[in-house]
DNA sequence: GTTTAAGTGGACTCACGAGTCCAGTTTCCG
DNA sequence: CGGAAACTGGACTCGTGAGTCCACTTAAAC
């Protein structure tokens, strides 16, 4: 039913049968954890949703869990990547003010999607019963921008553009000064509340205004 | 079984018998949903929790997800209460530096409790089923306690001892500068990533620092 | 002290969902 | 082509938990 495939009658993406059935699962799964949590969702939904049978689904994985796990590590992993792919640097002689305004967006436009927003709701209302989940994200997440942060105020600060004494706390009050708003806002208010992208280049706009304030030379 | 009578043989809070066993619910109702959401809490185990009949239960609210709730609500009032009860003023010829110390102090006291962070986590958790408890959290959460702080910078600024343009964007960066590490931390690790009480104080002193950098008078 | 409402416990219904099983089909690989 | 492995769908088991019912007890009100 339907195109799709390739001259040779295979599906698209690449793969055996198997691999592609596991894929289809993996994404069916994010879908409707991400949507429902873990014990609101249901494994024929996932299923029926992967065009798959409920017996490919535990062929694949042990249990209902255990594809939670594993679909929660992919998602915070891919987050990951997607925030620490192709840093920017600062030219030499570049104009720091718009390249922290630029780094501030970019981090925003990445963290504040649906999906990253909805792993993160779900991850925080399952730290109860999976702590581990939220001790990846926080330290895949915030904790490793922040790190990047650090070693780049490093480098703004030992080139003179910064004036800046502990390099991880200025790093951690740009990060939450520019993230924490409208993360906040949008983990509390659902989709609809996360910020129009006019409003979050203003919004770094201000937030790099004022951490030039405290931390530009003078 | 075991005191906790007044010499008139009733126990000693207030309320008739229905009175006391309503609140006995709510209590243990708080307990077992903030431990474990709302699907995974159960009602039967509230109940015994409670000491009290499941038919009690249902006597007093209509459903679980009446109990639930009625809960929510009113641990998020209760929580905006603590946070907006006597907030202090900065004393004329005061020192700021203090006074700002002390107001972050206060508020990171007060939101970073078990409690609170657990309540979040259910809210956030259930944004999806819920969305009413989400809004009323940021609502009566961060919403109000940036409206009280703008108020308070308006008057600082007034009186000349800040240099603030927009006082909301000023409260919005206190208010996360000072709040979003530590809230964030113990939000994804759970409550033992709650920071103790130093570690607060040196990062409300930290924060400060900042903020007076930023919109200190010169 | 009698009435009346509230509370008790424990049994019960009913829906739902995780995980299993099986008989039959499809796909892949040699 | 032929066989092994994977996949299907749909029926089935079984535990769990929300909500109800009932016969009986407790306690508050007058």
């Amino acid at each position: 039913m339907m195109g799709n495939d390739t001259a040779n009658g295979r599906p698209a993406r690449e793969g055996g049968r198997t691999a592609r059935k596991r894929r289809a699962i993996l994404e069916a799964g994010a879908v409707i954890f991400l949507r429902d949590g873990y014990l609101g969702a249901n494994v024929d939904e996932i299923a029926m949703l992967a065009d798959v049978s409920k017996q490919t689904v535990y062929k694949q994985f042990v249990s209902k869990e255990a594809l939670f796990l594993e679909i929660v590590s992919r998602l915070t992993n891919a987050g990951s990547d997607a925030v620490h792919g192709d840093i920017p640097e600062l030219a030499p002689g570049g104009d720091l003010r718009g390249f922290l305004e630029d780094y501030a967006c970019r981090q925003l436009d990445i963290v504040l999607t649906p999906r990253l927003m909805q792993l993160r709701r779900v991850v925080i209302g399952e730290v109860g019963r999976f702590p581990e989940l939220g001790k990846a994200l926080y330290e895949s997440g915030p904790k490793r921008a922040m790190e990047a942060m650090a070693a780049m105020f490093e480098r703004l600060g030992q080139g003179g553009l910064l004036l800046i004494d502990d390099y991880a706390v200025a790093a951690s009050h740009f990060n939450w000064l520019v993230m924490s708003q409208p993360l906040n806002q949008a983990m509390l208010l659902g989709d609809a509340g996360i910020p129009a992208p006019a409003a979050l280049r203003r919004h770094a706009a201000d937030c790099v205004d004022m951490f030039l304030a405290a931390y530009g030379r003078k």
